[in-house]
DNA sequence: CACGTCATTTGACATAGATCAAGGCAACCG
DNA sequence: CGGTTGCCTTGATCTATGTCAAATGACGTG
């Protein structure tokens, strides 16, 4: 059953120690979690949940990519979520996962059995109180997502894809200018609810105006940082955090 | 400072006693949050907050229809929530407001000061515990309207939304088959990302297809709910609760 | 190294929905 | 009771983006 199972990660250790569920935990919850968790790793491409499948665990993302997604009968999918290391798959309350979930990179997981962990989310107030902290911050993400899927036009929903990008990627004090798209065209199309060849046009149409230039087809600079920021049409005060 | 105070509800007899932050707390807990609220009613069509506004309250929705919008520099702008009652307006944690929240009817507040709410969500597992799973429901369907905003169609968007309206007006067992729709035209197209020219043509090709019937134009009747449901392009599961 | 596969780009054309414009209907008000 | 106002409907036209199709390039494999 515990195919790939990792090797096992001291909690004080941990990479998302201080960003994911346990982020508010002592010592002693952080034992109490130590003892529940599992580890698994999921090869690039494939889907770790289906719509509709029992839930046996939830999970944390330690390391990988991962997105949420919904299809429609007919084919048409849309992303819902991006999914990065410290993020939380599953809701506590119900038994069938809501979306599909599919790993980018290679994903690993800390997961935990669903019943043990209902039970220390109700005794343990730490988990509560992260996961609803949590749960509020996606819920203002997903609610700028939809701003952007209502409103903006192609050119504004791939600025302010891009303009995420390199907020996350960029670390404070050191000049990384290139950066890397994590998506193919047709996965950024899906997230931005657009079709592939929108995506390349409005790539191609934002390099000839010179606000980006392309190393390879997945990494990329930024050469006018003011005018991608003007292009997502969003408020100078910018304060999405995401 | 407190204009149109109501009058005093007991905790014990509140409508929303047992859906708002307060469902999962005892009697001890309630007298505590009893202490600390004061009521508000807003006139319809005023603005309860603005985006960037400092947060003084938290609330509860008692009575009555508020939405929470964005709004673009252009002044393009889009709904990403309708609030109703026992849901909860503002973010612990965070003191600005991140969007325009605005009674659509008179709507009445259960209010609770900053501060104070955020220490009570400090010491009292069951607040905490029942806001992350209200905001895990929200964030749910904050996630099934991007699906709507993205790849849906005029009709399907205007089908799902009026399905929405059946289904959380009727009433099981009482056979209500008129139905209100709570919002104008105007309204109802900043809620599906559309204009409201294309709402007024959609609602008018749904009447001459035989699904729906107005009564007046804020009044309607579902002649053919099979094919309202099946207009809106979700499968036939269902399971979307907003 | 030729081949197949897959992601991407680009072009030509189609269309859903936006935009612009005119008019209708009901409620309210002096 | 006539006029104003706000909401809604309908028509004509425009356009951003989707759809269909073909070509290009990168990459891995036998």
């Amino acid at each position: 059953m515990n195919l790939m199972l990792n090797e096992r990660v001291q909690c004080s250790r941990c990479p998302i120690r201080h960003r994911a569920v346990c982020a508010r935990c002592d010592d002693d919850e952080l034992s109490r979690l130590e003892a529940m968790k599992s580890y698994k790793t999921i090869p690039a491409g494939q889907t770790i949940t289906w719509r509709g499948d029992p839930l046996s665990h939830f999970s944390s993302i330690v390391s990988g990519i991962a997105t949420l997604n919904r299809t429609l009968e007919d084919g048409r999918t849309q992303m819902v979520g991006l999914l990065m290391p410290s993020d939380f798959i599953g809701r506590p309350g119900r038994a069938e996962a809501e979306f599909d979930v599919t790993a980018i990179t290679d994903v690993t997981l800390c997961r935990f059995e669903r019943r043990p962990f209902e039970t220390l989310v109700e005794e343990v107030p730490h988990v509560s109180q992260r996961m609803m902290e949590m749960a509020l911050d996606e819920l203002s993400a997903a609610r700028e997502w939809m701003v952007l899927l209502g409103r903006k036009t192609a050119r504004e929903k791939l600025a302010t894809f891009l303009e995420m990008i390199v907020r996350r990627t960029t670390v404070p004090g050191q000049a990384v200018d290139q950066h890397a798209l994590p998506l193919t065209r047709e996965q950024i199309a899906d997230f931005l609810g657009l079709t592939l060849e929108t995506i390349s046009r409005q790539l191609s149409a934002l390099r000839k105006d010179g606000v980006l230039e392309f190393r390879d087809r997945r990494n990329f600079v930024v050469t006018d940082l003011a005018a991608l920021q003007a292009a997502t049409g969003d408020d100078a005060d910018g304060g999405v955090i995401v």
